[in-house]
DNA sequence: GGCAAAGATACTGTCAACACTTATGGCGAT
DNA sequence: ATCGCCATAAGTGTTGACAGTATCTTTGCC
């Protein structure tokens, strides 16, 4: 999907097996990551495992410091607002230079797209359009940082919490503005609509962590 | 300054040593890093050679692809621009958060350090209300893109080009203003002429970059 | 019984050497 | 003389072992 990762070298192998491993669960949120265990695991050296590990790092995907063991990251409530105030400055942008950037054919099978998906006729997909802006945003940097850094938390969460019941819908809707905004090359009102969509879903994830209140309900049983 | 990057393990010595060498001009842009010869000058391993390229590569400074030699990145015009559209959004967002959040009397502190240095009474030092603001955003994430990711490249890049002439005092001017309106707790405000801020030093970017047109002017002497 | 210190253990940080890939230089053919 | 091919050299990717530090266990003491 992305940009090949890693592929032709084990030090990238190694990075998305484990990355797979924490999407799995098998490594879960907050768990000890251990470099021999891995290598023995992944039948390689601990040098591959340790620069897969600081990849992870540089990704905000795992914490740690000096000769203390890495842990998987703990997605605490007040993190992932953190995201979503960061996605709501960077996507904004990245919705307005967008906006002004795509081709026509590429907004229109956008709209498409987002109409088949309110009609139930495609896969929701959850953040798909979200990715598909970002990557139609001729900021290559801005892109990455959606795509590469923040999406791959966002898919974690995802994974443990779900979004919350009837947003989908309204998500879905507040979608449809949002591309008719860019459809129509009106740059300033697609950063508009997309800022006030994550602001709204900020809000909605804010309540939802009332419920909950602490780092996000998982099993870390460990050992 | 930032945070305690690599004191206590010779990566992180290594990392901090490698960063001089490009804040120096020793490695000028695009000139290719040698790990072999890193190690050697240092009087280390590969080992913590690897690792602070690794680094330094998920801070963008140096480009690296599988199996070919890493190099210092090339600030083009456009990855400028790229940077600074970022930081108008990533930014304008701080600026509203630490206006929301920052205590009454940093804030005083802060415009009086601003007036100061509009004075003439204290050094410069460029972005240094740019990171103070983005520090005292409640918001650790953007802190830490801003301060820790973003500010790095722009310090490589001021050494070789300087800011344009005039553009300091109404700088200046401006950051007043948005330190004024932070104290004022007015957080849209605080965010707008951030925004606006960083937009117009964007464009005077552009106008800078027609001048140059190519991908910075430096001398790279290889060997 | 609870707590603190000392030893044992496990893990990370570092090193030197080997395997493989890419770039460099020379050679012959066109 | 230029272009393409092959041998050489340079550089990166990977490995296994060693050294230093944090964590856990045991032991002695209060």
């Amino acid at each position: 999907m992305g940009g090949d990762s890693g592929q032709g070298t084990r030090s990238g192998q190694v990075f998305e097996q484990i990355f797979g491993l924490i999407l799995s669960g098998e490594l879960p949120l907050g768990a000890e990551v251990n470099e021999a265990a891995l290598a023995a695991r992944f039948s390689v050296s601990r040098g591959p495992v340790r620069e897969a590990v600081q990849r992870l790092q540089g990704l905000r995907l795992v914490t740690r410091a000096p000769h203390m063991r890495a842990r998987v990251v703990q997605l605490s409530g007040r993190d992932l607002v953190e995201i979503f105030q960061l996605r709501e400055s960077v996507e904004g942008m990245a919705c307005r230079l967008a906006a002004e950037a795509m081709p026509d054919d590429a907004l229109a099978a956008l709209v498409e797209d987002v109409e088949r998906t309110i009609a139930g006729e495609a896969p929701d997909g959850g953040m798909d359009i979200h990715i598909r802006i970002a990557r139609g945003c001729p900021n290559g940097r801005i892109a990455r940082l959606l795509c590469d850094d923040l999406y791959h938390l966002l898919r974690i969460y995802r994974l443990r919490s779900g979004s919350a019941p009837g947003r989908r819908e309204r998500a879905g809707e507040e979608h449809w503005q949002i591309v008719r905004a860019m459809k129509a090359r009106d740059p300033v009102l697609a950063e508009s609509l997309m800022r006030g969509h994550i602001a709204r879903a900020t809000r909605n994830l804010l309540e939802t962590l009332d419920d909950i209140d602490e780092p996000i309900k998982l099993g870390a049983s460990a050992a």
